[in-house]
DNA sequence: TTCTTTTATCGTAATATTGCAATGAATTAA
DNA sequence: TTAATTCATTGCAATATTACGATAAAAGAA
């Protein structure tokens, strides 16, 4: 097996667990924290910055940019990434959404 | 290899990373908004509620109590699960924290 | 042109995940 | 007691992920 049975889900929910497996790997979230926080879009020096591969580096930029958190401009032989802004604010209120519904209410908390 | 190099990254991303692991399954999400939406705490009806196995079921439950998001008690044959309100909402705060600099500035946009 | 820099891709090895049938363990019902 | 119910665990097969060296592709520098 190891197939994901997508077609029992919502499409809602298979989208929220798209994102979240992405953002699924410490790398990745090292990523969005660089590129978040740095004024510039840097480029690949998340190579220098993250401690992995140059070749590692790029498959975890490839599977960010599949799943359309961040995009990435040619720049000569650099490649400026950043955040899709628009994506991202889309996961951003999806899981807001899901987490808007919070079991504060004390009858929640039941076992 | 296939083994993530934890120790590159810190307690905080590895936290956020594996949070978002265990919700990047569309079953894990559809227990969790199971949970989220049902009033009484319903155990393994998400047998029946889901289409998958109750091997399976009970694999993701495992999964999601062992990082803590879900919580059961034993009743009797059957076991009342639910979300476990205080890591929930340490979650949620860790994500929002996230979220919040969200790359809403124009100058953020760049490639 | 050739050389260098930067990034992507390919190929491979090690490990993890997904799913389920079969089996166990524990409680309740008869 | 025996049978039924409920859930967890084991074992397995299929597939996916993680990581990296080696190589390719593209642009700029010499």
């Amino acid at each position: 097996m190891g197939l994901t049975k997508t077609d029992l889900f919502t499409e809602r929910q298979n989208q929220l667990a798209k994102w979240a497996k992405v953002m699924g790997h410490p790398a990745r979230i090292a990523i969005i924290d660089f590129l978040l926080h740095t004024k510039a879009c840097i480029n690949g020096d998340l190579v220098d910055e993250l401690g992995l591969a140059q070749a590692t580096i790029s498959q975890h930029l490839r599977e960010l940019k599949e799943v359309g958190l961040i995009q990435g401009t040619i720049e000569g032989t650099r490649v400026n990434y950043c955040i899709h802004t628009e994506n991202w604010n889309a996961m951003s209120d999806a899981f807001h959404e899901l987490f808007v519904h919070s079991p504060s209410d004390k009858n929640r908390q039941c076992c």
